[in-house]
RNA sequence: GGCGCGGUGGCAGAGUGGUUAUGCAGCGGACUGCAACUCCGUUAACGCCGGUUCGAUUCCGACCCGCGCCUCCA
């Protein structure tokens, strides 16, 4: 039985899907104006581990997550840059693939972008337009009436009135009431857009998700996740849509992930202070970076710091030190430590439980190959690498993490020449020549591993 | 101001009404030419004050502190 924290109610519940055996869940996902950055790896690697392990307990999951391919931010970029704004778009949405697929993020079962359904979007509008959900403005625009919806604010558990009163809602005189929110815009003279029947224009942002998520997973649906800055007004705002538009619930389980920190600040573009996925990985292995992400819970917010994936690193190296050498058995049974893993799961995908396990796992390689049992070894390695599997680590080779190229300037050849020189000169006795061979090598961050059966090496 | 989340050993980070989280670091030992890696053993914690209880880090209340949202943001 998995239980999952639910937004809405606040607490964990237990996890019983609309159709038995299937998942059909959404996941909001970039706008494509700029590259990814912590923030959104955490929300990525997040849902992916989500989905992996829902896979993983039998269940067949239809997995959504769109692109957000229109949008002011998207049109104000390609300006500046002097490009038409779909060569952005579809640039970016390359680069995310790549982030993506380095970070080892499964692709979703669909991927759809705005700019797809605009027609859906229009119908969708239209319908809440005829039941008096929205109205069309002087200005062209087309709003949606939070007033019109008696729930509103239920998953941020905010009151209308208390939004209203707010000093920092954007009051627009085309608006009946500051809360209303924008479904619609008209088009400035010159920019792009879609005809529709309040004019020229295009989506606002709310409902391109109501619109698509309706279209790939139906009106009702079971999961729908995000990151925790998009809980309101987004998410709100997309309950409310879907909702007066559908007549009934929009979605069951509200999932957010928790917030990058940087410096005891928040990671966001509006303050300026995000590290992209690119710039973190010309210093740190993807799958560290990874690992540092899953190593804490989905919900918790984490701080982002050199210690914190340095640290990442060491431990991603300890898991595949003990798998080095080895061949996974195949057809390993299920052990305790599949039982324990999978309860760590269940509880809300508690992966850093999770992760205690697979230190156990290491615990138990490292017992087995001192003693010589490198049967057991190979069993033990074979759990360790099948349970890495639903967290999307330890699928690599060892020799290609430990080695992987990261632009220096010795070639394996040329260590591999180094640690012979090394090995002879221990052997006629010369230990300072052996030791200026390793320092001359830890130098150049190559570090040396000495076993019984000789010396192997990795990229530190 | 409103709403919400959290304060766990030197650090990171789970969890629990009474029993070892886990990792890093530290300490003692084994291994090593010396180290590193690895192995064995080990120290150390639950913001503050009350309450409930045989017993609270865990439940309840007050307080202090930190954070998030309330505006586009994952």
């Amino acid at each position: 039985m998995i239980r999952i924290y639910n937004t809405l109610s606040q607490q964990k519940e237990e996890f019983k899907p609309i159709e038995p055996g299937k998942v059909r869940m959404y996941v909001c996902g970039m706008t494509v104006y700029d590259y990814c950055h912590l923030g959104h790896a955490r929300v990525l690697v997040a849902f992916d581990v989500i989905t992996r392990y829902l896979r993983h307990s039998g269940y067949d999951v239809h997995y959504v997550r769109n692109i957000t391919d229109i949008d002011d931010k998207i049109l104000r970029r390609a300006d500046e840059n002097g490009e038409v704004y779909t060569d952005l778009t579809a640039r970016m949405i390359k680069a995310m693939h790549e982030d993506e697929a380095k970070l080892g993020v499964l692709s979703p079962t669909e991927e759809p972008c705005a700019t797809a359904y605009i027609n859906e979007i229009v119908a969708m509008i239209h319908k809440l337009v005829s039941s008096g959900h929205a109205y069309a403005a002087d200005n062209g625009d087309v709003y949606f009436s939070v007033e019109s919806y008696p729930d509103y604010g239920k998953l941020s558990k905010k009151k209308l009135e208390d939004l209203v009163a707010g000093a920092r809602v954007d009051v627009q005189e085309a608006k009946r009431s500051p809360a209303d929110f924008v479904l619609w815009k008209a088009a400035k003279p010159g920019e792009v857009s879609w005809p529709s029947p309040w004019g020229d224009g295009r989506p606002g942002w709310h409902i391109e998700c109501s619109a698509m998520s309706n279209q790939c997973l139906g009106e009702t649906f079971d999961i729908h996740g995000g990151g925790p800055d998009l809980l309101f007004p987004h998410h709100e705002n997309e309950i409310a849509q879907s909702e007066c538009a559908n007549g009934h619930t929009f979605v069951n389980l509200w999932m957010h992930a928790g917030a990058i920190r940087v410096n005891k600040e928040k990671m966001s573009k509006s303050l300026g202070n995000f590290f992209t996925i690119r710039e973190i990985f010309e210093k740190y292995a993807p799958e560290v970076v990874r690992y540092f992400l899953v190593s804490s819970h989905y919900r918790s917010q984490v701080d982002y710091s050199e210690e914190n994936l340095a640290e990442a690193g060491h431990t991603l190296t300890r898991f595949y030190h003990a798998l080095r050498g080895l061949v996974p058995a195949k057809d390993v049974a299920e052990t305790a430590h599949d039982r324990q893993f999978a309860e760590a799961m269940d509880d809300d995908f508690n992966t850093a439980g999770a992760i205690a396990v697979l230190h156990a796992v290491v615990h138990e390689i490292n017992q087995f190959r001192r003693d010589g049992d490198d049967e057991r070894a190979a069993e033990s390695a074979a759990v360790l690498v099948r349970l890495g599997r639903i967290l999307g680590l330890l699928q690599q080779d060892p020799e290609a993490f430990f080695q992987a190229d990261t632009g220096s300037e010795l070639s394996a050849e040329d260590i591999e020449a180094m640690i012979q020189a090394r090995a002879d000169a221990r052997k006629r006795k010369d230990f300072a020549e052996a030791d200026r061979i390793r320092d001359e090598l830890a130098d150049k961050g190559i570090i040396l591993d000495d076993s019984r059966e000789g010396t192997s090496w990795r990229r530190g």
